[in-house]
DNA sequence: GAAACCATGTAAGTTGTTACATGATTGG
DNA sequence: CCAATCATGTAACAACTTACATGGTTTC
């Protein structure tokens, strides 16, 4: 059976994944995603914890209660040997398919016609800012943290589309401006 | 209230933004996620009905049925004014912010040390001919059919982050044969 | 004094996928 | 003769998001 959630990509592997690189608390997973990690997933707490919960039921992670003072008590995760060599099993079941892009922006952008010139606009200027600011994000996290192999890849992965999507959407932009002087000088 | 999910891209809004372009049925919608637009969103038939019966049921779409000999009857959807209405606002509503990528091969990537070397050769390769089919599909798109700046747009954007991610990939595997070359010859 | 951070968790709801149901026709 | 195409639709299920519940601490 072709069953296709059944892929590497839900919170579950993602927790199991992080937690192979060293303990964490729910709510530090959650924590990682807010850097240069943040544009292949962020996930909310909605979902982190019942992951956790779900793993630590098969097995594959265990924690630690750190008793706090006047704070809710800590969960400190961490994976199991068991819980390794499922990641480890898990990520190379299959060699990974297509991705699913799920963009506002560009089923916006594809009705472009329905759209105003200063809709289109704003658009296309709050997507080159988005796109800088994860740009700078990865830049940031590549000088300050220690990376292995993985983190290396994905972050530079992440920067080469960002600046082709900047450098797209800034020529795009030039042409607007090109076509609108056109218009204005009576051609 | 801040509502994610309420943002322009869901199936309906897909179906809506489709059929302004020219009616259709459920069958010829779906069809036209084969081609170049499919690295948006590859909507299953078991969402683009049930999205085509709402749409109804809210006024903003109607249809006429077309008997069929030996095949069950073809529903012919077109967009109603208020449908027309409706979708300018839903685009327009907000600027469009980050996109959600789900991608099964960067989460595998991230986790690029607990792959075996063969496996990580495979992904990235697989993942290259994905990318490359892609960006042929949109060429051939883009010479065939006739196009309105908001499929341009979306086909040139595309194009420029298949481009950029086939380069990413293949800088990559030229580092890696290279270190492999070294290491071969024992420096 | 408001906002953000620390810390966990549950319940309700939305969305979309897969699988099933049905079945003739056409092309390799 | 097997696969793909045409054609619509429902039921079961998975996955995730938001909102709610709780409440002290730190920073601007």
């Amino acid at each position: 059976m072709f069953w296709r959630g059944a892929g590497p990509v839900n919170i579950r592997t993602l927790c199991l994944g992080l937690l192979s690189r060293g303990e964490a608390t729910g709510y530090e997973i959650r924590k990682q995603f807010e850097g240069p990690l943040g544009y292949i997933h962020e996930p909310s707490f909605g979902s982190i914890y019942p992951a956790l919960t779900r793993l630590t039921r098969e097995g594959l992670v265990s924690f630690t209660v750190q008793a706090q003072e006047k704070r809710p008590d800590k969960k400190i995760y961490r994976i199991t040997p068991k819980g390794r060599a499922h990641l480890r099993e898990q990520l190379q079941e299959s060699v990974p398919g297509p991705d699913r892009l799920h963009s506002d922006f560009l089923l916006t952008m594809l009705f472009r016609d329905l759209l105003s010139e200063e809709f289109a606009r704003m658009a296309v200027d709050e997507r080159i800012r988005i796109y800088r600011e994860i740009a700078e994000s990865i830049e940031r996290g590549h000088e300050e943290a220690p990376h292995d192999a993985g983190l290396e890849f994905v972050q530079g992965c992440g920067l080469a589309m960002c600046r082709a999507a900047i450098d797209f959407l800034e020529d795009y932009k030039a042409g607007l401006e090109a076509g609108r002087q056109q218009v204005a000088a009576g051609e």
